[in-house]
DNA sequence: ATGATTGTGGGGAAAAGTGGTGAGATAATT
DNA sequence: AATTATCTCACCACTTTTCCCCACAATCAT
């Protein structure tokens, strides 16, 4: 599903989910490092069958590397009864997350970022490239 | 649809959505940020749909900052008994809504704009480069 | 003028979010 | 092996926010 969300991670390392996407991700999905940038990446269980299956039978010298990254790091979540998941330390290490934390719903995806990395991404990516990307793909 | 449309946001985030929009709208539909100006993208169910359909299957290099600006901010409109629909925090700080608020209608689209942004963008805009661009285009 | 439709404000119920406490399990120390 | 300490997890309760409904004001059409 869509839209932005912030939450905060608390001393025990518990966050909410937003209820919002919790519709869509429901009671079981997956969380693992971002190929892209310094965050997290949630899966539906769905997306996630289609990566596992997309990774199968390719050549292991691609995708030995990417199983390490992706499957390696990647921690399976639960909302408790409050709608709040645990995230692994080594993943909140990876994004940075300490306090405050936004969530980013991308269709059949969303993304966990640290607030100020969020902040900070959002801020240094002009919206005239945005735009410009839009413009090449006919949008 | 088309026109011009004045309303205010109240203190809880909440605006009328005119009724002639809505009829083209229906009771569901999507805003998110637009990607020209600091204003926001109101969305039909169908055009919504060729958004994502048009970004799917791209190389994430350009999809996903596209993605991240689009969806990561949208939210779902739903009109109340009342024709109103809540705008999301953060999408109405980026279009720097306090309290009067213009819709625009375009036809299969419409935007929502802070009034004095709406009223700045109008005055900056000459009526000759209007013309020269509608030449242009043979109109 | 009068009724119907549209737009605005406020209050109450329900749900979502956050912090804390206690029980069970695991590990450690004697 | 038993007791204690620590850690994790699930549940509970409070606070805040969101959503839904009702009532009034304004505008439009007949």
């Amino acid at each position: 599903m869509y839209g932005e969300y912030e939450h905060t991670v608390d001393a025990k390392g518990r966050m909410n989910f937003p209820a919002k996407l919790r519709e869509e991700f429901g009671e079981h999905f997956y969380i693992c490092k971002s190929l892209t940038e310094k965050c997290l990446t949630v899966y539906t269980t769905e997306s996630w069958e289609e990566l596992k299956t997309s990774l199968k039978g390719k050549p292991s010298k691609i995708a030995l590397p990417i199983e390490r990254f992706l499957f390696g790091s990647a921690c399976e979540a639960e909302p408790d009864k409050q709608g709040r998941i645990a995230i692994a330390p080594a993943l909140r290490a990876y994004a940075n997350i300490t306090g405050e934390v936004v969530v980013v719903g991308l269709v059949d995806r969303a993304e966990i970022w640290d607030k100020s990395a969020w902040e900070e991404y959002t801020n240094s990516t002009p919206l005239e490239d945005i735009a410009g990307m839009a413009e090449e793909l006919g949008i």
